[in-house]
Formats: C-alpha cells, sequence, structure tokens
DNA sequence: CAACTGCAATCTGTTGACAATAGTCACCGG
DNA sequence: CCGGTGACTATTGTCAACAGATTGCAGTTG
C-alpha cells in the first residue's frame, strides 16, 4: 500500500482523480469516514493536496457507485444504511451471483472456476481454525469475486464490483462475533455444487448463505441502534 | 428543443452538465455519433457554447453508465460492440430482470406491477397495429424498466439503468425488419404469468424473449459486417 | 530504402478564481 | 412569544489558462 502510495505521488501514471478515487473509497469502506458525515469538496482537496477537480471528479463517481449520497447544494454524505438497504444490497447480490453461477455451469467452465474457488475455501478455512476473523471476511469476499469473475461476463463483473463495495460498508470488520459455523462450509458447499454441475443446489446454498448473512447483520444493526451511540450531530 | 436550449441558456434550473449529458445520451443512442469515433472534449465545448467542465463531467458520467470508452490521457470513445458485448448486456439483463420477476412474485405485489406493466403491452400492441416500430421498440424497452423499477429494489434498478442504455446503444432504432411476429405478444406473456405467479413459465419467456433478441442482433450486426461498410480509419 | 530518434502539435489532466444558488441564522416586528 | 424578512455563509457550478503526456511526422542515419 506505502509503495503504490509513494509511487504514485512522484509518477502519477494514473490521474489524481482515480487515486482519489481510490483512497476515498477505501476510507468509506474500512470505516474512517463514519456513516452520516459530509465530506466538503475544499476540504478533501486540501487535505490531499490537490485542486477541487479530481476530488468532484472521484466524489461524482463514487456517488454513482453508491457508496456517497449527493443532496443538491447541501454536500455528499457517506450514506447511513437502513435494514432495507442491507436488504436490498443482497438482493442485488443474489441477482448477480446466481446469474453467474447458471452461466458458469451452463458454459462448461467450470474446473477452471473450481480451483480458483477452492483455494480460497481452503484459505478460509485455514484462517477460520486460526481465529482470524477479519481474513475470514476478506477472503469471503473474494470468494464472491472470484465466483463473478468466473462468469467471465465483463458487465456481470463491473456491476458487482460496486455491489460488492456496499457489502464492505455494511459488513465493517469481520467478528467472531458474526461467524456463523456453517460460513466457511457453505462455501465448499457452494463450490462443490458447482463442480457437481447440481446448479439447483448450488443456488439454493448460495440463498441460504444470503439469508443468514442479512440476519447476522440485522442483528448486529439492532444491537448498535439499541447501544448509546455516538450521534455525530444530536447533541452538538 | 429550442425552448430547452433557451431556457437553459437563460435560467440554467438544471446544470450545463446535465443538459450536456443528456444531448449526448441522445446522440449516442440514435447513432448521431458513429461507434469508434473520439469525442473531443474541446470540440464538444465549444459546439454546446460552454467551458469544457461540464462537459467533462457530463463525459464522465456517460463513461460510467457505459455508454462511452475512456482511455487515459488518450480521449473518450464511443464503444464499438462485438457480438460478446451484445451477448454479454443480455446475459446482464436477464440476470436483473429475473431477479426482479422473483422479488415482484415472492413479495406479493404483483398486482400493482401488473397494472402499469399491462398498460404498456397494451401501447405496444396499438404501435405495433400502427406500424409504428420505433414506438414499439421504445415502448418495450419502457416494459424492462417498469418491470425492474416494480422490484421495488433501488440497486437493481440502478444497475438496470446502465444496461438498458447500452441496451439501446446495440439496438439503435428498431425496424419492421427486426419486429418478430411474437416480439409483442411475449411481453404479454411475461405480464400475464407474473399475474398468475407462475415464476418459472415468467422466467421462460424472458429467457426466450432475450435468446430472439440476440440471434436477431446478430443476425443484423452480420449483415453490417458483411456490407462495405463505411470505416472509419482503414483507408484513411 | 528502412528504421530510429527527436520535435512539434494536440489532446487531456489539473489548477485557481469567479459567480450564483440555496440553506441558515439572526434580527425585527406584530 | 411567534412569524417573517433580511443578510450571511457555505457549497456548488462554471470558466480560462497552464502543464504533462501521447501521437504522428520529419529528418537523419545505418
Amino acid at each position: 500500500m506505502n509503495a503504490e502510495t509513494a509511487s504514485a505521488v512522484t509518477i502519477p501514471r494514473a490521474t489524481f482523480a482515480s487515486i482519489v478515487t481510490e483512497r476515498l473509497r477505501a476510507s468509506i469502506v474500512n470505516g474512517s469516514l463514519k456513516p452520516g458525515s459530509q465530506l466538503s469538496e475544499v476540504e478533501l482537496a486540501t487535505s490531499f493536496g490537490v485542486s477541487r477537480g479530481p476530488v468532484r471528479e472521484a466524489l461524482q463517481r463514487l456517488v454513482q457507485e453508491g457508496l456517497l449520497h449527493s443532496e443538491p447544494h447541501r454536500g455528499v454524505f457517506v450514506p447511513v444504511l437502513t435494514d432495507e438497504d442491507v436488504l436490498d444490497v443482497y438482493v442485488a447480490r443474489e441477482a448477480l451471483e446466481s446469474a453467474a453461477i447458471r452461466s458458469i455451469i451452463s458454459s462448461g467452465t467450470t474446473a477452471v472456476a473450481s480451483e480458483s474457488l477452492d483455494r480460497l475455501v481452503t484459505l478460509m478455512e485455514k484462517a477460520e481454525s486460526a481465529g482470524d476473523w477479519e481474513t475470514v471476511g476478506n477472503v469471503d469476499l473474494e470468494f464472491h469475486v472470484a465466483l463473478v469473475d468466473a462468469s467471465g461476463s465483463p458487465r456481470l463483473k463491473r456491476m458487482f464490483g460496486t455491489v460488492i463495495s456496499e457489502t464492505r460498508l455494511c459488513l465493517g470488520v469481520l467478528t467472531a462475533d458474526d461467524a456463523r459455523d456453517d460460513l466457511v462450509e457453505e462455501h465448499r458447499l457452494i463450490s462443490d455444487a458447482m463442480k457437481a454441475g447440481e446448479t439447483e443446489q448450488a443456488l439454493a446454498v448460495l440463498k441460504k448463505h444470503f439469508d443468514d448473512a442479512v440476519v447476522t447483520l440485522m442483528r448486529r444493526q439492532a444491537s448498535v441502534d439499541a447501544a448509546p451511540g455516538k450521534g455525530v450531530e444530536e447533541l452538538s
């Protein structure tokens, strides 16, 4: 990460706009930028050491990705995800990933897909037995990205990129609390079902996988809401 | 069009960027801007009578919609859709619209969905009997947009917006040549199947609908390729 | 005659400043 | 005490100019 940043500063073969976009996206999904907080163009511009132009471009991109919310003449804000949003993210994921599974199996490229998928599941299992839940969470997402990648559809992949970012947004970091017993196993089941050409079986496991994730997130969100949260603008 | 321009000059209630975006989008989907051609920022700016800022913003929006292709430090181009692209667009559409159908039926909001869907099908049938193929094509797309809208999923809707734009891009204007006998009827079948709660039936018709569209587009593309086309850069 | 190197033109990327709109807040009057 | 009106401020929309990069051409050299 350091090397990338350093080379970016010295030799911006990538544009400032794309750099700012990446940095902002990372800050949003890893939680550095708290949901609900406002992002000022001038503030970001000075903090990044660039002009408003690239910042403006980056903000616009992220708004269209759904990672930021823009209120005209008010400002852009980090979105606060409601229960409906969480549900909706998983509706979108199911749509995309189901299509990917169908596409992979029907096109007969299951073998190459399973190879990378299995590798990731093995990684997950290792991280799980090591109790490294953060890695489990990251590899989890990698698995699903690899799944959609394997479909070979640029558009599925493109759309999934934004949705997976939103997933990260509402996921934060995975902790031991969120880990279900069958979280890792479900990935193995999906990969195996695909390998066996059992389309319906794979889709069923995927759906269960998402349903479980949603209830876990809902429950966590409920506990956060119940807690005397750090209201940003309540008692100012 | 004149009125819009005039009001825009005097009272820009909409921003220049959004105006340029609309105009460009229209030019792209209706074919005024030939695929493969480069769009110069300064050229567009002068032709629209605005600065490069708004033009740049408009171009960026369209790039993210998939209606334009950007090569860093090179410029933005109107994409040339290959057969794989056409296929991929319909893979993406099937993913999204299938999910929409499932979501609508399972959430029991089929009644309200069918109402607007039926209305559009009726419009299509009228246009068809009038031989107005352009209207048939437009209402066709409206039908599918309404279908995804009815799912009530903001993310499905957002993703579909870009894909439907790409569909327009590879569709151009519908002519009598492209019109299949069962084109309009299939929409009625989808709506009816949904109304009856026949999920699998609706999905099957949708798939056939897309498969037919793809072969039609492929055939047309093949004929275009075969024709001694106006190669833009071949014989310079 | 072909290939390589250097230059120039043209485009994008970026900047800083200006202008206008909308939201906010304080003040005044009823 | 409450409502309206005014100015103020923050943010966005827009512009013209500058800088960096890429492409194509021309001149030169093997």
